[in-house]
DNA sequence: TTACAAATGTGCATTTTGTCACACCGATGA
DNA sequence: TCATCGGTGTGACAAAATGCACATTTGTAA
């Protein structure tokens, strides 16, 4: 790929839309560019955290593995999100693992590159700071739907998350998971998931073809998403 | 309070260790000395994110209230620590309240205060991003109790945190949390802390004393806050 | 001191969710 | 073609946690 198609690429995205082109441009000079195909472990939980990483094409999944076994996932990143952040930031060991779902390419960054960016390029920091906020806003909205919400509502949320995140207009998410990954998603056992769907299904809230979910009445999940069990 | 004092109370946390004096003492002069006592709220959850606060003494409880109308406390902050952070940089609203619990004295920024402090001390942009790194590593250690752990292991992780960010040497916590407070910190019902803590209390790993709550057995309490529960 | 409110202790029924078991289906490959 | 494997559908049961009821204790203010 070419340096202008990774710009192209990279300006598209929230973070750097606001940068201007040599900025662009030198991260693309000091950052490496990584290629990764289907199941590659991108970040390993556990480990040092000396890089950070642009996602520039392709679907991630950020999960981590709890001291007593149970596996959570976190999040699935795509084009544009940035990956990897917090280790690097506070030199800690990695969160979580970040796992490629399809053929990703991705920019990284070593500390002494983000560095020098960051010097050359000061308006960058408060982007990186306002990109964390909006992260923390999320990881907020996680907690109160784990806390507050009973299995039902706390599905819905889960999948109108997804949706918002990477479901086109036709309601059909891009994602394809199994029930079992949705479980580990949602923080729910795989059988309640799929009595869950099922009884959506039945009632034509969402539809599943293919393996994948299509949101039919986004409407009425949202309400079922604010229910107050 | 004099400025001196304050800039000495500044300086002693993580987050200004590292800056110089002149650094501190710009932003003690174009931040805004608050008095808030028992009760006050510092914060009110849904409200324009105007303002930025470091905490400079007394405790402060962060909450949120669900959409459903359950109330969830996501922290206790207190001195040198900085709240408001996300709505002020994503300028979205509130994500959660945060109420005085006892006499608080915080320096507030407003957005300007803020941006030209940040011109003229490029330094802290990096550590503003470290700070909330860190925060983001925490969130996601409370995904991974509430998601992987019983009410055991999990009331148990959420009181050693509460012991190393407030407990003293000899195990007893600063907070007085009532087992409603505690039950909605943990994200379980009152009666269920109740009975944790009794069992607790009669092996000996926690003590209750005048409504404070001393942790006994530090090492028991982590062993059981790994258990595979 | 008394009276009242808030917090705590505890049993029990109910609800919710997880776990186990097994049938089924469809893709894949020997 | 058949065997196998991952994913799905579903019932029965067990485990966990909640919610309710009510007694008791503690703290606080008149």
């Amino acid at each position: 790929m070419h340096a202008s198609q990774l710009q192209e690429r990279l300006s598209q995205h929230s973070l750097f839309a606001d940068c201007s082109d040599d900025v662009l441009a030198d991260i693309l000079m000091r950052g490496n560019c990584c290629n990764f195909t289907r199941d590659d472990i991108i970040i390993r939980q556990g480990d040092p955290g000396d890089a950070l990483y642009i996602i520039l094409s392709g679907l991630v999944r950020i999960s981590m593995v709890a001291s007593n076994g149970h596996e959570i996932i976190l999040d699935y990143a795509e084009s544009g999100q940035v990956i990897g952040e917090i280790a690097f930031f506070d030199h800690g060991e990695r969160t979580a693992s970040a796992e490629a779902m399809s053929d990703v390419t991705a920019l990284s960054l070593s500390q002494s590159a983000f560095n020098t960016i960051m010097e050359t390029h000061r308006d960058l920091g408060l982007q990186l700071i306002k990109a964390m906020a909006r992260r923390l806003r999320l990881t907020n909205t996680i907690v109160e739907s784990d806390r507050a919400f009973t299995s039902g509502p706390r599905l819905a949320r889960y999948l109108l998350r997804l949706m918002l995140a990477d479901g086109d207009d036709t309601g059909r998410l891009k994602l394809k998971l199994s029930q079992s990954e949705l479980g580990n998603f949602v923080g729910l056992s795989r059988e309640q998931i799929n009595r869950q769907l099922s009884s959506w299904s039945d009632n034509s809230i969402i539809r599943m073809d293919a393996g994948y979910l299509h949101i039919v009445d986004k409407q009425l999940l949202f309400e079922i998403s604010e229910a107050a069990g």
